[in-house]
DNA sequence: CCCGCACATATTGTCGACAACTTCGATCCA
DNA sequence: TGGATCGAAGTTGTCGACAATATGTGCGGG
């Protein structure tokens, strides 16, 4: 599947992106149903590129489809984050292992002047509001496993959910600088090519995380 | 999405679930190209039809589609078997493991019952062919695991293309007697509730059977 | 007053036509 | 001859119409 929105060429392509940032980010609530037509309109596309939409959309598990009723915005509820980020956990310590033995120095590099430019952001009192995509420091330690089962399973499978609930929930307080500490270690791990490490590290990060949200989500209710 | 071929109610499903046998068992072989108008004749259904059923496929990781050029059957390469059964080693490891915490007495009962029926077929000498499905070992341990998104992840995601590497490669020979023993030590530790064992175990075995596989698919070359 | 049935309405599922794009081969020019 | 360009054929992408299915409403019977 693609990755980033600049390499769209259809339109289903582009109304699928563009869904699934308006989803990911509440503009479309979540629990809410998806309707054919309305969408249709909305997005000035016809009825199968909005179909096609929303089954790329179900594969990220951001919607639910049943036959003949129709599709709805997952809800966000704690059970649901419990049971993604026990997987999230798993495979994105995978991933910071397998990074920790293929990333290049480079990557690397690259990796380390990124968190350099987030660390001036929190420190000028920017939120640590992470892009989604290359700029996002969980989605370069995904691709630099180099495991192309293992990107697409994150990517296409769980991370913009993983992103929705981050979203939607969790990217305020004071958690923003405890995150962005423990991403340091991560990549110093990596960098120290320690894999086991980088995976217990990212591993307890991702745990940490999964604690900030749950408060927020429960408070919610 | 759906599990077994009886939940399907559309024309779509019923498609794909055909295409996809149809790909696993390589009656579609293996890095063919797929052309909507020749199966949709074949299938007997429209084009939109044989395009989400695609769609699908490509979900689980059984074709590959670039846009304007089509879709084309995945290949079997030793590189996407090691990929492969390194995600899989994790997240079934982790099956296993959930599966020893939340699988009722009732299940595992049905579990140890399933293995007995496949032990006489072992010692019939017939061969110990996994269906697709409830009968299936690797299946019932997902399941159990209860995990929502580990066992969309896993069952939409890679346990038919998994399938795909083991029918076409993996099903004969010695191994068979061994695997067997192998299952039943897990279902073993599970009906124990030994978290750590089970998890260990499943991956063990995940990881002589890829040796096994790995070495049909090197000498087939 | 409640329950069930039938009809009307709205939504999704499927189809074939047309548009956009890629591919392959022939032709032309240097 | 080699390479580029143009054109034809075939494939995929998109659209709107029609069919099939679910949902909501009102009526009648119990």
């Amino acid at each position: 599947m693609l990755f980033s929105i600049d390499q769209a060429v259809t339109a289903a392509d582009k109304t699928f992106f563009q869904l699934r940032k308006d989803i990911v980010e509440g503009v479309i609530p979540a629990d809410s149903k998806l309707s054919e037509i309305e969408l249709s309109t909305k997005y000035a596309v016809g009825r199968s590129v909005i179909r096609e939409s929303i089954n790329r959309l179900e594969t990220c598990h951001l919607v639910e489809r049943k036959a003949n009723v129709g599709a709805r915005v997952v809800a966000l509820t704690p059970e649901g984050l419990v049971e993604l980020y026990e997987v999230r956990e798993s495979l994105e310590g995978m991933a910071a292992r397998l990074a920790a033995e293929n990333m290049t120095d480079q990557e690397i590099n690259d990796l380390n002047s990124l968190l350099s430019s987030h660390f001036q952001e929190v420190k000028d009192g920017d939120s640590y509001y992470q892009e989604a995509g290359d700029l996002d420091f969980h989605y370069r330690v995904i691709l630099g496993s180099k495991n192309k089962h293992l990107i697409s399973t994150l990517i296409d499978g769980i991370y913009h959910l993983v992103r929705m609930y981050r979203v939607q929930l969790g990217m305020t307080g004071p958690r923003v600088t405890t995150a962005f500490d423990e991403h340091k270690h991560v990549v110093q791990a990596i960098s120290n090519r320690d894999q086991e490490l980088a995976e217990m590290l990212m591993r307890r990060h991702i745990s940490y995380s999964r604690l900030n949200i749950e408060k927020k989500l429960v408070a919610k209710k």
